[in-house]
DNA sequence: GACATATTTAGAAAAATATCTAAATATCTA
DNA sequence: TAGATATTTAGATATTTTTCTAAATATGTC
């Protein structure tokens, strides 16, 4: 059921910059250096935080010239989903353990 | 809107050991020993881990006796829901930014 | 091709986390 | 009260994570 990797998703949600990338894309796509304008950090660091989410697939990059835009992978939002209600029996009242 | 301590909720989620410990609570309340038996672990490592996810609100305890039973927290789940549905706009599909 | 910009990779240092052993605390039973 | 069991706390160590600087790669422009 679940195709994705949990450790990964889950240890990518973890940190509070990462999250804070995630919601920058929430209103469409974005290329890293902009998404780097929100935060204090070096190209580099933020870079390091792209790679972990696109190692838990909840980011997708494309190529555009000099560019790479990064935007929301939602199929692995909904597994995530999924995921937290699995998590917790009583609130998904989804019967079976 | 969101009371939790979204930081500590998400840390406490990252790790697998912790995953696993809310899993076997699904089933209902159980002592710390009971909960140590699945884990190659020690009782210190393990009451480490009850101490992260009682600070993230995610299980209660009471003491019975020698005991201490610890159990879900649903409440907070449902917070954790929501937090995770907010963090991607197009599954939960509740318009604004 | 040379140079500028955007981004990533490599390697090191600092900070956070997980785990252990040993000791402390709480409760039970004799 | 003494001894046993259950759990937590303290302190140390090992591992992982975050961040940085410097260098490398890719693309665009002149």
């Amino acid at each position: 059921m679940y195709l994705m990797k949990q450790q990964e998703v889950f240890k990518a949600m973890a940190d509070p910059t990462r999250r804070a990338i995630l919601k920058r894309l929430q209103d469409g796509p974005l290329t890293a250096g902009e998404i780097g304008e929100a935060f204090d950090i070096t190209p580099a660091s933020l870079s390091h935080h792209f790679a972990v989410l696109k190692h838990a697939d909840l980011v997708r990059t494309e190529r555009r010239g000099q560019y790479i835009v990064y935007s929301l992978n939602s199929t692995v939002f909904e597994d995530l989903t999924r995921m937290v209600l699995d998590l917790f029996p009583s609130v998904g009242s989804r019967g079976g353990k």
